[in-house]
DNA sequence: ATGAATGCAACAGCAATAGTTACGTTTGAA
DNA sequence: TTCAAACGTAACTATTGCTGTTGCATTCAT
């Protein structure tokens, strides 16, 4: 696993889990079937619960579950329950020497934010269980 | 520097330069202005150039132009130049266990590759000289 | 010839992250 | 009550990608 991984990890449970909603999953369970770890499944799945998209039970017959039908979960909820900011420029600890770069900073970093707006926008037009295929 | 370190660096260079198409800049006076090495923005302008977006010029009185008017040249075309690939989804070394996973790891891929397009798209609306503010 | 510039290769250092191990905590069943 | 199963979390390692840097060959105008 390499790109975006994180993200990739998430759409395939969740669009997993979109066809038996009802089943509770366990970390183990979920990490083979994605040729990974369970920690790292829990990882992931931890900030997708903190966003309110699965709910997780310890103990015994504990596990994970969709805390939403999955029409109502957008693959931007995904995108920003993960906070990957895919598009944002970086910072630049460089203070800009002149006013001029400092006025194409800001122009820049404003037209990168509208950018990763539309992104957003796109990703909330499509639902996980539409991408499992309804 | 950090995020998305060459998206920055290309989009700044190339939107400086817009404000003075025939100017030639040496790659010591871009990393100047751009807090880097001379090194790293021959890489990062290397690849506008095998775009097509600019012309480098070796030896003395050399450096680096416009390859075109700042409005034809898109920030698709900047994105596209770089290679970034911010949305596709890795590759998954893990051969799908069943072919119920086998389809729904094509169906995400497609649902990305689609987001994608949109990304591109919504990029090749905005060019550098609107970027720097007409 | 010489100095200024790119082109390129190689290497070090750093940051992010996946993977792993270990351990505590919680829960329900036996 | 005891125990096994599961999550939660911390700590550590390894890997990967990228920036920064140095060095050197090449090219070109003077």
């Amino acid at each position: 696993m390499k790109r975006n991984s994180r993200l990739s990890l998430a759409l395939h449970t969740l669009s997993h889990m979109a066809g038996e909603p009802d089943r509770v999953r366990t970390s183990a369970d979920i990490a083979a079937h994605a040729g990974t770890n369970p920690v790292v499944v829990r990882r992931v799945l931890g900030r997708l619960r903190e966003a309110g998209l699965l709910t997780s039970e310890k103990g015994y017959a504990g596990g994970w579950r969709l805390a939403r039908a999955p029409e109502s979960i957008s693959l931007a909820d995904v995108y920003l329950a993960l906070d990957e900011s895919l598009i944002t420029t970086d910072t630049g600890d460089h203070a800009p020497s002149c006013s001029v770069e400092h006025a194409l900073h800001r122009r820049i970093s404003s037209v990168m934010a509208e950018i990763e707006q539309s992104l957003i926008d796109r990703l909330g037009e499509t639902t996980i269980s539409e991408v499992r295929g309804t």
